[in-house]
DNA sequence: CCAAAAGTGTTGTATATACACCCATGA
DNA sequence: TCATGGGTGTATATACAACACTTTTGG
């Protein structure tokens, strides 16, 4: 890398900030932080940080999230999902305004993973929390007494970019195992669905559907009873990634 | 915006590449300039330039492709179709060896535009064309003789995801008109899809399926036959911008 | 036994495909 | 008249929604 020469280019700061879901209590949550600096100190935000010298973005991305949940990813230049999270790049944030200190440019990157025990904070802030996605993005419209500030800079809109990404890529790829524990029943997959969509599915269906899609789905041999009723087969997220014909979502 | 202390956060270059697309002779092709400068002086590139200090990346991108085309575009920030071309953020490329002098972080966009005239020069490049896009894809497999040389840094990997977007995304929304003049006619948009999908679609299905579409063409009350044949009704792109249910590609 | 969740079968309806066929123009 | 592309009708296959029904556990 030759020596930076600030005559030839204008200088940018370069930072990543994750929207990581998962799936809890039937609800999408997003992991956010809440910041110890100004501006916006004691507000929530998304976890990122800056990119280093030597860093690719995909590489900044991974860091960052082993810091915050201590999830390890796949190489987000080839999306897959497995028994770490799934990462992909999401979009770059660059308004001029949206940092007040400098201009900055943002990679948003986004994660989904399984539930997990509890979040650790880390780097600058003061503690994190799995928050649900309503909460986060009508702030005011739940119960009184809830934290319910706005994100911090940009990151409502980020959150909201992230999540409808999520939603519309679950319809025509497997990628809601991504939420799901490394062996799952159709149940639990289906309990997926309904709460990134937020609606009701027919079971039958369902099942008919998931299982009868070549490669989606494999056996694992066991079975499980931790949602009661009649043990149900254990399966793995399979090879394909891309579903045809598509789950459909319900009109709403 | 405070001023610029370098010790906060490493500094990074910022550019915008432009991935425009349109089609021609019934071959997708996208734009080209020829390098003026090293690296890679005299090898063909994807246009693009630095983001400036004071300007959000779409912008930078619009900015570009008038320099470039002479085309005006919406605001990315919206996404539209309309007189001008589409224009829509793509990907983020920064690996730290993408570019020998510098650390950059390039901000990609994809461009489609209906048929042009010929391409204006700009900026640094010695000259710019229309290219097809599986010459510059896959070069050495094309008719001898022809430059087909390799794009200059990783712009062929930029353009295959760019082409990639743009195909899957005409699958499930309007964008195809975005390829036609404001007028066209229902095989024009059929030869679009062939051309961008790389396969042969039923005149009589198609036509059935893009009119029985609300929303997505409005007929405009002329006719014409510069097709050769029985005169075809004139349409313009209509008020829909996601097709539900989606134009299938046939399988390959 | 009952409740709860898993899984199967059946049927009406919608949509896609394949293709026969007719229409309106230029040469 | 013929060639060319535009446009409509129709049969067959496929896929989905709805829902009745059976299976297998825990309490």
């Amino acid at each position: 890398m030759p020596p930076y020469d600030p005559s030839t280019f204008p200088p940018f700061a370069v930072t990543v900030d994750l929207v990581v879901l998962t799936v809890r209590r039937h609800a999408l949550c997003a992991l956010v932080v809440r910041r110890g600096e100004t501006p916006f100190q004691g507000r929530w935000a998304l976890p990122g940080g800056f990119v280093r010298m030597d860093e690719d973005l995909g590489s900044a991305a991974a860091r960052e999230l082993v810091e915050e949940t201590g999830l390890s990813a796949h190489d987000p230049a080839k999306p897959a999902v497995g028994n770490g999270a799934h990462l992909e790049q999401l979009a770059t944030y660059g308004d001029p305004a949206r940092d007040p200190r400098m201009r900055v440019v943002s990679v948003a990157h986004l994660a989904l993973a399984p539930d997990l025990p509890a979040p650790r904070a880390g780097g600058d802030a003061n503690s994190a929390r799995w928050a649900p996605v309503e909460d986060l993005l009508h702030p005011g419209a739940g119960r009184e007494g809830e934290q319910a500030a706005a994100l911090a800079f940009d990151h409502a809109r980020i959150l909201a970019d992230g999540v409808e990404r999520a939603r519309s890529k679950i319809e025509y790829s497997s990628l809601a195992t991504a939420f799901c524990p490394p062996e799952f029943t159709v149940g639990e997959l289906r309990r997926v669905y309904e709460a990134v969509w937020g609606v009701v599915l027919d079971p039958r269906n369902f099942h008919r559907k998931v299982t009868g899609t070549p490669g989606f789905l494999v056996p694992s041999g066991g079975t499980t009873t931790r949602q009661g009723g009649r043990p149900a087969q254990l399966f793995r997220a399979g090879a394909a990634t891309v579903l045809n014909p598509p789950m459909l979502r319900p009109e709403v």
